[in-house]
DNA sequence: CCTACCGATCGGTAGG
DNA sequence: CCTACCGATCGGTAGG
């Protein structure tokens, strides 16, 4: 609506780039059209294709500049070289933090990459990965059983759980914010990560020789 | 694919809507066209109208037929009359189960209830209230000081987070399977909720006379 | 940067 | 006349 005045190309692109990330959150990629992003952007539909080639650029842009940031925030907490509990409280706090900022982007980072090519999509699912790995790496220095079980990527996932479907029914409301909620969360995760047994977890660990480990089972 | 001989007028109804189902979770509900339909259900789009009124219908079948089936589980469950712990890990369990046995039309449940015109969506929500209220009583039997601090319900979101994510990216593959995966859950929350601290989470609780206690506090 | 369009495909329905 | 469909095409609109 607001239409900004002389304003460069770099901060044109990214006018446009957030209205597109609104609009594709609040109606999905496929049924945004064009027409209705530039009315959002107070732009013409050519315009529009000055600064993007297309509207699936758009979407390449969004998703892939999202999990970027996501990557580079693990990378910067993992550098401070903290022990693994504050370690993982802080990518808890700071993940919710980011999450907020970036809605957005975020909704149609976890709704809109299945409409990604797939090349497009790999380079997303590679640093979706890096960004599960550095929570399931400080899980596993929490709960080395995690490791050979397993564990730490699926425990690392139902965080996510939490905190992703956050997204969709939380308003903060002042009573309770993103901030309190991240919190919780935490307590909730570290409190019930010592609770996992993995006697039910480990599908059938015969009694084997522990004295005659076996790397792989060969087949 | 398969033509289904003879199919009385309801089985063909049922097996449009599992194929419909399946599709929107895919692609998306506007980014599925009734021509795709049509070709999964081996009919002409036709055909599909003298089934269904329009494409729309479809999507308040899904949603609304998954809904109530989960609204349903929760009255059974709570029917059989047992303590809130077993209650609510019988909840995870059979919530489970459910949701992997109707994949396709809980995805849609998710993500394209915003497709749905206000007075459906209405109804949905109301059902979906009544879902998380079977949960959030349970939680308020196990942590009563929860319903002062109204958590019962945003705590029982966090674990429908950590449900509904798990079917965005648990590939069952034998070791790790469904049910395995919400007795992870279960522990994971038993355990968590316990350590919930309060402290933190009543904004503001001045110290006021609890012998004087107001229903509402007037403005 | 706008008006004016295109090839195609959309959801939905005609006649028979 | 009904039902259960078919091949073909409708009026509008999508992305570009």
């Amino acid at each position: 609506m607001a239409r900004t005045r002389s304003a460069g190309y770099d901060d044109q692109r990214e006018m446009i780039l957030a209205h597109a990330a609104e609009l594709f959150s609040q109606r999905g990629y496929p049924a945004t059209s064009m027409n209705q992003l530039a009315e959002a952007c107070g732009l013409s539909k050519p315009t529009l294709y000055h600064y993007y080639r297309d509207k699936y650029a758009l979407l390449v842009q969004i998703a892939e500049g999202h999990v970027a940031r996501l990557a580079e925030l693990v990378r910067g907490i993992e550098a401070e070289g903290l022990p693994a509990e504050p370690r993982l409280h802080r990518l808890i706090i700071r993940f919710v933090e980011e999450y907020a900022d970036a809605q957005h982007a975020h909704r149609v980072l976890t709704e809109d990459v299945r409409f990604l090519e797939p090349e497009d999509r790999a380079r997303v699912l590679v640093m979706e990965r890096q960004v599960v790995d550095g929570f399931a790496r400080a899980l596993v220095e929490l709960r080395p059983e995690f490791h050979e079980a397993q564990l730490a990527t699926p425990v690392s996932m139902l965080l996510f759980g939490m905190i992703n479907w956050m997204f969709t029914w939380l308003k903060p409301d002042g009573r309770l914010g993103y901030d309190r909620m991240a919190l919780i969360v935490a307590d909730l995760f570290f409190g019930g990560i010592h609770r996992i047994a993995l006697t039910s977890l480990t599908p059938v660990p015969p009694p084997q020789d522990l004295q005659n480990p076996q790397e792989e089972t060969p087949r």
